[in-house]
DNA sequence: GCATAGAATGACGTATACATTAAAAAATAC
DNA sequence: GTATTTTTTAATGTATACGTCATTCTATGC
């Protein structure tokens, strides 16, 4: 009897544990999110509450709180009566959002520096650099786009600092549409790999200065580039 | 008969000074943040949905709404059934939210020295340097500090980047209790006058590099301060 | 036709109802 | 007395109801 009572409840906190527990605000939030990552939401386009609603079978309430945090992260505009707007980002934009992520990684990468790396955190980045190299041999867009963001996250988690991370994390997801146009449209990013090896050579040294004006540097040519890229290619808003 | 009633509930609609009728779930969301930097609802208490709700007179969803936004800036966490908790800081928090100020007022800075700046924007910037002398003069400290926020924010303001902006104020929100704490027992900040008017001016004779240089200092001196002040104090916690 | 007023529509903001479920309290076993 | 189970409580998450009001449509006057 209690060993079949305990092990109820032990499949029950498994369940929890494994996270079967989301509340609907947070589905709706997840959900949309990626969708507007990935422009099955396109940008500009607009949608009533009721719609993103009935989309994801669920009431207005919970798709009400996850706009609200969407709208805080940069995502979405909430226009009463207009619709939830899904923001396009113009060549403005691309530019505020680039400047302060260039800062801010660039902070990063000198807190970083300052830190002691824990071998695990080397080992971490060291493979996802190797991952990075493979996949530019291999001519493999995606793979190598995926390990350049687990860079970055990885890079911007060695800092220590917990709401940098956080705020880098939300001006990333931001761009993320921008990153995915130009992917195929960028000639190989053969340097992009050089910095990076650069960046946590400095970093791994604790010489924060050269971390920094590495990183820096890297992100302004990076900027550059897709801006240049997207004008070229007449994407005035993405 | 329910007319009545319903009209008498209607009357209770919220007018600004302005005239302008604002939702209940604004108004929930500023007379929080208030609430919050004034220490009215103390760092580390935590309060129910209801409970705020029933303060505020009205129902559990604008102030649920409200939270969301909140905790979206940092300012508080949502945890269920435990309660809405007012975020406090503790020195970590302020090392890494002064360290993001530093940069990103550092980026506005020197934006801001590479723009042209509009006659009314510089008179702006004057007038409240003049305040911030003149309120040193007569020791006011609360002035002084209400005019220091102005130009912190006139100087954001100034680099243009709509984002930057935003994301300062936002942090600087967060900060503010522990500001306001220090404000009475720091000595006078002779070297704040001195250090704004020297940004400015590297600002006005747009020397980005070294509006940036002078600011990041200034911003490094005002931390160590600060959370001198508040360890010295026996302030773990703000 | 054009402009304006009035009516119709329907999206939103808010209150409320209610099921769920975590936390607290009580009861039970050891 | 402590640990474990059961019961109770009540805070939350979500759906729903509904009044308001911005927007759109229609009708009327010119």
């Amino acid at each position: 009897m209690t060993l079949h009572k305990t092990s109820d409840m032990i499949s029950k906190t498994v369940e929890t544990e494994t996270g079967k527990n989301i509340s609907q605000t947070q589905r709706a939030t997840a959900i949309l999110r990626e969708m507007i990552m990935n422009n099955r939401l396109p940008a500009g386009s607009s949608h009533l509450e009721s719609e993103l609603a009935e989309m994801l079978d669920m009431s207005r309430t919970p798709v009400r709180e996850a706009t609200l945090v969407l709208e805080a992260q940069g995502l979405v505009e909430v226009r009463p009566r207009r619709g939830i707007r899904i923001l396009p980002l113009a060549a403005q934009d691309m530019a505020e959002i680039y400047q302060i992520l260039t800062e801010l990684e660039g902070l990063a990468a000198e807190s970083a520096a300052r830190r002691d790396l824990a071998p695990d955190e080397i080992y971490a980045v060291e493979t996802v650099l190797e991952e990075m190299e493979t996949a530019l041999e291999s001519d493999d867009r995606e793979a190598w786009a995926s390990a350049d963001e687990r860079f970055h996250d990885l890079l911007v988690n060695l800092s220590g600092n917990r709401r940098l991370t956080m705020a880098v994390n939300a001006y990333n997801d931001q761009v993320h549409r921008a990153r995915l146009l130009t992917l195929r449209l960028r000639p190989l990013p053969l340097q992009s790999n050089a910095d990076h090896r650069e960046v946590f050579e400095a970093i791994k040294e604790g010489d924060g200065k050269r971390a920094r004006r590495i990183h820096t540097a890297h992100r302004t040519r990076a900027m550059k580039l897709i801006t240049e890229l997207l004008a070229q290619h007449g994407f005035h808003q993405v």
